[in-house]
DNA sequence: ACTTAATCCGAGTAATTGCTCAGGTCTACT
DNA sequence: AGTAGACCTGAGCAATTACTCGGATTAAGT
């Protein structure tokens, strides 16, 4: 029946059925591509279920044929975009860690990963951080989130060294948290009078100094 | 002509006409008040006009008396809770300043009260910033960020001390953002295993360290 | 008391939009 | 060839909701 009921947050943001035949599987593809670029273009109100379907060349129906509901869907092209970029930052730690002078070596080029990684999908992720209603409830979201503690924990243990604060586990979390937030706020909301680069390397060597 | 005209994004949040009697003017704060209530409980999809005019205690004729649009009483009621943090947060900075024990006493005492500060609002401030489309469009929000900015260069002039990095100007532009990041982060989204005062304690020494 | 303007009312309207459903078409498999 | 089921269609329903407008009520100024 028609609109959302009252409270619709706690839809299920799960895929109704899967696409089996190849068929099907470019379809559903071409739904969350229309899904991904209507939201960037337009804004989380500017995504409607109709405006859809037309962008991915099919009806309506088909779309409720793979989604119990419009927030599905969004939340599955976000989740698609969200998972590249938890691949992109683990394989920049991974080389990061490979690097020769440490550890500012590896810190720069993981600094950098991250960035390019938010980088090449600011426009989206601004949106969907800003407006998406439920982004934090896909569950890829707050899985961003932990595997970046993991990966910062693992990254102290493998380069061998400590923050000289009296509590490793705090410290790593906040530092952490800081610089996804830096990075965040630099890539995300642009700031006007400096430039990328000399905040990248203020960045590095602040890192580097707490160290 | 029923719902917004397409692009909704560019209507004046700007006020219609002022309230010039008392009474006109106790409709006006109850409104927005109805506003802010209903943004924080139900979040931004669920503030309906007729639903604030009705938390309100007037009609909805009266809403659009003063307001031209949805989105301008939902701006009103955003921008005075963010000008009252703007004075809250500089009027920490000027005690934290006449604080002895500097830096870090100061350090301290100004970490708490934007932390306190913000953490009156939390929940308002986190639909706000999650899901209201054009949050920053709002000045008062654009004030608040620039606000920060320069009493972060103040107080570096004041307790004459200088970050010993390259560059002054990034360096305090960057450590202010990560700061306050930091400061969101664990106050709007807050962090499961790591106890607030700890983190509070973690970020002054990090600050202190780094100057 | 009279006028004028400010303030308030609230039923109604026009547009929007998520989603259904009854049926079509295509594919895989026997 | 036949059939089961996967896949697709799209007109239309039902609900929602921002906003208008003609008029009532209250306050201010004289």
């Amino acid at each position: 029946m028609a609109r959302p009921t009252k409270k619709a947050y706690l839809a299920d943001l799960t895929a109704k059925k899967n696409p089996s035949q190849p068929r099907a599987k470019a379809t559903v593809t071409a739904m969350l591509d229309a899904a991904a670029q209507i939201l960037e273009r337009e804004g989380y109100n500017g995504v409607t279920t109709n405006h859809v379907a037309e962008a991915a060349g099919v009806s309506i129906g088909s779309l409720y044929e793979y989604f119990p509901n419009k927030q599905s869907i969004i939340a599955a092209a976000l989740a698609r975009e969200l998972g590249e970029i938890a691949n992109e930052v683990k394989a920049s730690m991974r080389t990061a860690l490979a690097l020769p002078d440490q550890p500012r070596g590896g810190i720069d080029h993981w600094m950098r990963g991250m960035m390019s990684a938010l980088e090449k999908r600011g426009k989206l992720l601004r949106v969907a951080m800003r407006e998406v209603p439920f982004f934090w409830d896909i569950p890829e979201a707050r899985d961003l989130s932990e595997t970046l503690q993991h990966i910062a924990a693992e990254g102290r243990q493998k380069s061998e060294r400590v923050l000289h604060f009296e509590d490793p586990e705090a410290d790593t979390y906040l530092l952490m948290t800081m610089c996804w937030a830096a990075i965040q706020q630099t890539v995300l909301y642009r700031p006007t009078h400096i430039s990328r680069e000399r905040l990248t390397r203020t960045l590095v060597d602040m890192v580097t100094k707490l160290l």
